[in-house]
DNA sequence: GCACGTTTCTACATCGGTGTAGAAGGATGA
DNA sequence: TCATCCTTCTACACCGATGTAGAAACGTGC
């Protein structure tokens, strides 16, 4: 009577009512395997036992016990979806799109979040739940080039959003440095000369932020345009908040400028409040643009000229991608580019 | 050899290089069980084993597999979490909450999206995905009263939000009633008395739409107000593009007002859009208040007068319940009402 | 030295399904 | 008529862990 005491242990929280595929089988007068074939599709079945078989699931109400099917079979039909974090705007787009396109293949999905944090995402990756995943989208941010090797893992993974690793795993990208340079380019045609950037991290060798802003560069640079790093305003987290202090922070230097690109929609929309709050007119003053093409885009005032980096396409291609793999393709990996467009919206044209 | 020609077959995506207790015992020279032991915390082991066990853990990389401890002690450490949509702020915030409340107390969390639509609400209810969670938390927006039977489920659950359910079900509710009425004396304290509303669910006879709502009407009649009924706004999705919509609609109608309350923030904030589109000045011409505190609410512009109904509280509460009632509390089912706090921003105050 | 309690560990059955092999019965073709 | 194939179903072992019961070793007190 030692187990009592202890933490660990616990009768079931179930009330044992549970009806599993023997009582099934006894209610319809088959094998228990015959309801597991008729469960599982097996065509081999004649049509009347079929029938009985169903109409006993329907009699108990029986549920397949997925934990006991996973053992046997290896499958649960559950996926990973690791990202940063769920309160920002893109990512909930983002795992939206991913748990709508799951469904279409019969998949349930299970978030994680890893709130951008390096160790977090490793044990995002070290874990993939207890064998409880069939397959992992993985949405790395706080990994650098050194954890490249980490990420050969032996579930089946698609890494989603940005280039940053190379080797034998599957991405689904988007496209950041043309759809950067759209986004850079509209603001050159329209005459802005002194464009801010809202979110760099200095120091960073490979991540989102270095890939846009080195587009930026390479935009205004193609262009003739002398490029002011004092423009550059880092942001090490890319919400609202740091929209706004970033562009606080800008106007405090008192330098001039007449746009300013956010490296994403939330940077872009802090620091439209700012310059609103300010009495600065957009875009007549100062033209914004931001990435991402979040809903908000399109209901901000002014709305947001922004990238829309093909979400839905994202989820959609990279649960196919994951599907295959776990169906045991072993092609050579893919590196897949989705097609962006540029919105051009109220914050550029007025 | 029948098996290979249909779907259902097929070899474990696994290369079978997985680690067992078998392996880890044999490693350490103990038997699977003592291997169990450790790994659960069983008390009476031997220090040197316990750390012996530990180092073999590690040396082979062993993995746990849930599905296989589940089938036995019926336990995974997973919860649900059904919400209409994740692209609604509103849920999305509520989802990094609740991940951040089951991640304190060691449980994952996977989410179910039912797009608000009864069926799908009741088949997130009658399906706890096999066996595969251990407890639900649930939004229900699609449901009405006649389905208030299928919420006796033997799965333990917790209802999050609305008031809508009575019976033996624990709630975590939202004060709808007294954060909207708040709402609504902001205005007329404001010297508004032609106030619209933004969101209304005509017909319907129990929902969030109609408890705010008559919240809404309750605080008007109270400071002598004769309510217009022709500023009542039917809205069915409640976001951005709705919002927007309906404020078109209030426009063209060439009603007068002084005030708009969106009966949640993503319809405030599609209304201002038009508002501002329209030349119309906020809150000079019109103000504006919403219900939810979503994070954009913030940093909008205007910034938005607001409820905020206390989510991260409400994800906390609603997951201790939870976890209490998968230990077997059975106590006498809860209904708490989280503290909410009028947020008076700019759209407003000007 | 012996009865008794505690600590430490192990053998075995079992959770609820599915893979494998094969039995039974009917149809087919030589 | 018999060998062969196809259809339909069943028996049984096993996936990887844990609950139960109990064995072995070690004090302790008398």
């Amino acid at each position: 009577m030692h187990y009592r005491e202890w933490i660990g242990s616990g009768e079931r929280g179930d009330t044992g009512l549970a009806v599993t595929m023997r009582d099934v089988a006894r209610h319809a007068g088959v094998s228990p395997k015959t309801v597991s074939n008729v469960l599982s599709g097996y065509p081999y079945i004649r049509e009347s036992t079929r029938l009985r078989v169903l109409a006993s699931v329907d009699a108990l109400g029986y549920q397949l016990n997925l934990s006991a099917r996973n053992l046997k079979s290896g499958r649960t039909g559950i996926i990973g979806l690791a990202v940063p974090q769920l309160s920002l705007p893109y990512f909930a787009e983002l795992a939206d799109a991913v748990i709508q396109a799951a469904d279409q293949h019969g998949l349930t999905v299970m978030i994680e979040q890893t709130g951008a944090v390096r160790e977090r995402e490793l044990a995002a990756l070290a874990r993939p739940r207890g064998h409880l995943v069939d397959g992992l989208l993985f949405s790395p941010l706080g990994l650098g080039h050194e954890d490249a090797e980490q990420l050969r893992i032996s579930t089946p993974m698609v890494l989603l959003g940005e280039r940053i690793f190379h080797g034998p795993v599957d991405h689904v990208m988007i496209d950041n440095v043309t759809g950067t340079r759209a986004a850079t380019q509209h603001l050159l045609e329209l005459g802005r000369r002194r464009i801010a950037v809202l979110g760099t991290h200095p120091g960073e060798l490979v991540d989102t932020a270095v890939i846009r802003h080195d587009a930026y560069a390479g935009a205004l640079d193609e262009a003739g345009v002398q490029p002011t790093p004092e423009l550059a305003m880092p942001a090490g987290r890319w919400n609202r908040a740091a929209g706004a202090e970033a562009m606080e922070r800008l106007l405090a230097s008192g330098l001039k400028f007449d746009a300013v690109l956010g490296l994403n929609d939330t940077l872009a929309l802090g620091a439209i409040r700012v310059l609103t709050k300010h009495g600065i007119r957009i875009p007549d003053d100062v033209a914004v643009a931001g990435f991402d093409d979040i809903d908000e885009a399109r209901f901000s005032s002014p709305t947001l000229t922004t990238v829309d980096p093909g979400r839905g396409q994202i989820a959609a291609t990279a649960v196919d991608l994951l599907v295959a793999r776990m169906n045991g393709d072993d092609s050579e990996h893919h590196e897949i580019i989705a097609p962006f467009e540029l919105h051009r919206r109220e914050s550029t044209l007025g």
